[in-house]
DNA sequence: GCCAACGTTGGC
DNA sequence: GCCAACGTTGGC
């Protein structure tokens, strides 16, 4: 069993719409980087745990927690013409983006904000506090997961 | 294959 | 809203 953190934008995909989505599972579409596309395509497994993290809003940071409950399949968005996401050069034969489903598993008690995260030592080798970083899907190591739990309660 | 231009991400 | 950082595109 593998951990990740997966960022998404609070104001179109919240943790909120997770947990009251049906079955409180959703796919996560519209990933169009390929480092991430890998990781969704190849890396993550049922059972896999997942930190849902909220981007671009005035607190960042993660908020929760999510549960990988399908394997890597084709974004269907991107055959969709009328998607945002649409991308012509993905085609149904040859898909170039993948998805995984993800189910909630719980809200955090309360948002570990990325200024936090960026304060902790242990933390530095994350990509996700790294100046610039960009990648949308990365790994977590046992190690940052135990420790990020660990400032839930603090 | 290089690299400038462009578009996007995402913190602030 | 600004802009730094980065990935992608396309001309050569």
């Amino acid at each position: 069993m593998q951990y990740w953190l997966m960022k998404s934008e609070p104001d179109t995909f919240s943790i909120d719409d997770l947990a009251s989505a049906p079955n409180q599972t959703d796919h996560w579409d519209g990933v169009r980087n390929y480092q991430a596309r890998n990781i969704m395509r190849d890396d993550m497994q049922v059972g896999d745990q997942v930190f849902f993290y909220h981007s671009s809003t005035k607190v960042p940071g993660i908020v929760g927690i999510a549960e990988v409950v399908r394997r890597g399949y084709p974004d269907h968005t991107a055959f969709d013409t009328k998607d945002p996401h649409y991308d012509p050069k993905s085609d149904p034969d040859n898909p170039r983006w993948y998805m995984v489903d993800i189910r909630f598993v719980r809200k955090l008690a309360r948002t570990i904000s990325l200024a936090e995260l960026k304060e902790c030592p242990d933390l530095s080798d994350m990509p996700l506090v790294r100046k610039g970083n960009r990648l949308s899907v990365m790994p977590v190591t046992p190690e940052q997961w135990q420790f990020i739990l660990s400032l839930e309660s603090t």
